[in-house]
DNA sequence: ACTCCATTGTGAAAATTATCACGACTTCTT
DNA sequence: AAGAAGTCGTGATAATTTTCACAATGGAGT
């Protein structure tokens, strides 16, 4: 596709770009240097220079960005002209957490259907979004590429299949379960209690001041 | 402190091995080689031999490793011997799942105490965890070293400061801000919104094999 | 006891990511 | 108009992380 060239760490620090500009566009700020962005988002400024700098030359020397300018620039690239339709599957405590947030503040990113196995919730709609039974996942799930898995672990990977065949092209994984999937599909995974017990880890084993 | 010497990479992927042997441990298997591991984690072998190599010769050549014996290592390593106790901040949708989420399958890590600034929720037992009105947090939270931030992102910088007066080490951050603290203090991020922006990045702009 | 096989542990190489440091250019000030 | 101050873009370097590839060695089978 387009852009190879980008590094995967770039990448993932392209979202918090865009938001920390879209705050500053509505605070009617119209020039920003990657040192004032470097204190925002806690990222080196050069750090911040070197991913702008993938992009080509978005800056001016001795200025700084346009705000209003680099906030089309990331729209576009970000895909945030369109809407971005996801799955979610498994409506239990996670998932409906994440269905009664607006996850569309200053994104185009919309959870449109959900999927659960237990019919006291099927048929409901939460946040706004109706919940179907999983077995209507063939049928439902038309033309949508990403998924959110919210499923017991022990279901995740029946699921992904059901997903895979439906033709998905990206998994969020909040399950413990480290998913197999074809390596033309994406997964990311989002393990709270990993984090959280690598959290304590950092603070019993390394010094302070690192 | 003792080993400073463990990458950061390996140290985040202590938890999920840690998990891993625990499932195996419970299957009656003991005896599990490098190759199934990473099978089972997806996480190169050789990145697991040499993540182990950090801790020393923990296997034997043409074997591979001892899965209790391997367990109770990283069981002590992971400090899962003693109970931490967490704080949580903020008891809306997130913090509700993350209340009635027991955290605590094969690990010792307990949210044990909850704050929140609505009348509603203060005097609530959630998960069986208490939950407090924020302005008790200086007389309630005490010898707790981690806590979980689930406040609106605009409480963030305030609540924070709050933890940091109190003597608190280290915050998982789940709001999107960008919270300052003073350097030795440890904040992970967990910003939902980017991970689901950045699965839509590389869906739409990285090549499929990879 | 001997052979074969599987698998570790690790030097070395490669890949990726972050940071330094400065020349070039822009804007601001006087 | 000239000089000062600010900031980008980037070559070079450093730091971190991953991967290759294989000698060394323990275990299993005969
Ligand atoms: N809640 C948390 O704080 C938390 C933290 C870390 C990890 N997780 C993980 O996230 C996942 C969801 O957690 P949760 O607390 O929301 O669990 P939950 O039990 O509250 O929700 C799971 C939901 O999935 C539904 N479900 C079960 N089988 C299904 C199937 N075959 N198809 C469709 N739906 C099905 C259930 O009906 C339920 O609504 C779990 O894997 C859990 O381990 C949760
Ligand atoms: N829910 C999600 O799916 C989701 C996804 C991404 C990010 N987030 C972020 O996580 C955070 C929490 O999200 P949520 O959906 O649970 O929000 P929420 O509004 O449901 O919950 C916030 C809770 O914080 C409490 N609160 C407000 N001010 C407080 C204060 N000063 N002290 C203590 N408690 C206070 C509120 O009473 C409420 O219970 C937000 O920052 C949100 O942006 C949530």
């Amino acid at each position: 596709m387009d852009q190879n060239k980008i590094p995967q760490a770039t990448a993932k620090r392209l979202p918090l770009y865009y938001r920390f500009l879209n705050n500053l566009n509505q605070q009617g700020k119209n020039r920003v240097s990657s040192k004032e962005l470097s204190e925002a988002v806690k990222v080196d400024s050069a750090t911040i220079r070197r991913d702008f700098s993938y992009f080509g030359a978005l800056g001016k020397k001795g200025y700084g960005y346009n705000v209003e300018y680099l906030l089309g620039f990331f729209r576009s690239t970000l895909d945030q002209n369109e809407i971005t339709e996801v799955a979610l599957i498994g409506v239990g405590n996670l998932g409906t957490a994440f269905l009664n947030y607006n996850f569309m503040k200053n994104n185009n990113i919309r959870i449109t259907i959900a999927f659960d196995a237990d019919t006291e919730k099927v048929g409901k709609d939460i946040g706004g979004i109706p919940v179907h039974h999983i077995d209507e996942l063939d049928e439902k799930l038309n033309d949508i590429k990403v998924a959110i898995l919210t499923v017991p672990a022990a279901e995740a990977d029946i699921i992904t299949n059901k997903l895979v065949e439906k033709g998905i092209s990206g998994i969020l994984n909040f399950t413990p379960a480290r998913i197999t999937v074809p390596k033309h599909i994406r997964v990311h995974h989002i393990d709270l209690a990993v984090e959280l017990q690598a959290l304590v880890y950092f603070l019993k084993h390394y010094s302070l001041d690192n």
